[in-house]
DNA sequence: CCTAACTTGTGAAGAAATTCACAAGCCCTG
DNA sequence: CAGGGCTTGTGAATTTCTTCACAAGTTAGG
């Protein structure tokens, strides 16, 4: 298959969101303007983004809405479930642990692991925080997809070896860290700063 | 000013935490290629990006590391302090209060809203959680810059109307929804589920 | 002071992403 | 069953972003 561009899967990942609730409102069919309103931008480049995978839609008539979302599931790989833990049981991890959306996807939350001797075992949101040390076993047992890392900077990298070498082939890293992994390990990092300043920047330099 | 990407801007971020790093440990200077090694681009990358805004670097030597930081705070406005509030006392609004990335950044976290009556007037983190239909005239009093959004999505457009309307200009949204705003209202939005998403289709589409 | 080894800054070239423009197909109405 | 009004799918054009290539400036060493 032909390369697909990040954006065209982000923008996949917001088609999708917004056909669950054209589901929700019982709708059978959506045309690509409907869709590209919806989610700020053209009906070209929705069916530029679709037509990289097929030809979903009818003439004249648009998508139909059920089909489409299958199809885009399956095209995201989120029509089966994926194995998720996370690294890191400060406020933010456990807040990611119990995190709806991520279980209304397929991503299904199995283990929160820490390296404070003072949170392991204690139970929090239903997840009994397990040694960090323990994770490699688990993971052979168990095995996992994708790791969240909710762990200070300094310790990201190090916990990022760890998981890539117990296997894990993810990484949603949440330190504001650049992490550096085997080629075969994608990473995505989200650093919340950085969004913060890019929003810094547009109220700096907007000229009104 | 020229418009620049957004891809640029995220970069400079970028560039300004490495150089955060290296200005800790003591160095001097930095090259374009030691800047691009660390995150993952070119030295090409780097120069080209930094020559929007000026000449920072001495050929044959490099960019004067505090210097060049000290710009590059300039340009994304971060060498002042913003103003921000979360909405949403959950899990999430409450670990992003006291996320220490933020403060470290000068985005001065200043009050917590929620629209929960059993929430309202209690304690998290230091932070007495207000009532959201309060944050109209309490901006009024204290304006806001920058409200961040940590409600759910049903919820969430309602919130950033009542936002917009006090004030504010700025906007990072955790909500899994589109927010339709105002033009002169910036807006980012960070979507958990998009990003594992988005390792799910390179899981799926990865050929190995 | 001269040469060698770096490094920046930047037009020009190249690649990638988006938008344009339109043929082709579908549905509804009369 | 013909025509009008929509809508998709997609090559081509355009715009945007990245990479190339190199002149020009700096330092260090002999």
């Amino acid at each position: 298959m032909k390369h697909i561009a990040e954006s065209t899967v982000r923008r996949l990942s917001l088609y999708l969101l917004f056909l669950e609730e054209f589901e929700a409102r019982g709708l059978d069919t959506i045309s690509s303007t409907e869709l590209a309103a919806r989610g700020g931008t053209t009906s070209t480049q929705v069916r530029k983004d679709l037509s990289f995978f097929g030809s979903f839609g009818k003439r004249g008539l648009g998508y139909p809405v059920v089909e489409l979302a299958s199809r885009i599931r399956q095209i995201l790989g989120v029509e089966r479930e994926w194995s998720v833990v996370i690294v890191g049981a400060g406020k933010i991890g456990l807040a990611l642990a119990q995190y709806r959306g991520f279980a209304q996807r397929g991503f299904q939350v199995r283990a929160v692991y820490d390296s404070d001797p003072a949170k392991i075992g204690t139970r929090s949101d239903g997840f009994v925080i397990r040694a960090l040390d323990s994770l490699p076993s688990d993971a052979r047992v168990e095995p996992v997809d994708i790791a969240v890392l909710a762990v200070p900077a300094p310790a990201v990298q190090r916990v990022a070896d760890l998981v890539v070498d117990a296997g894990v082939r993810a990484i949603l890293n949440f330190a504001p860290h650049q992490l550096k992994v085997p080629a075969h390990v994608a990473v995505k990092t989200v650093n919340m700063a950085m969004e913060l300043e890019g929003l810094s920047f547009v109220l700096t330099n907007h000229d009104d």
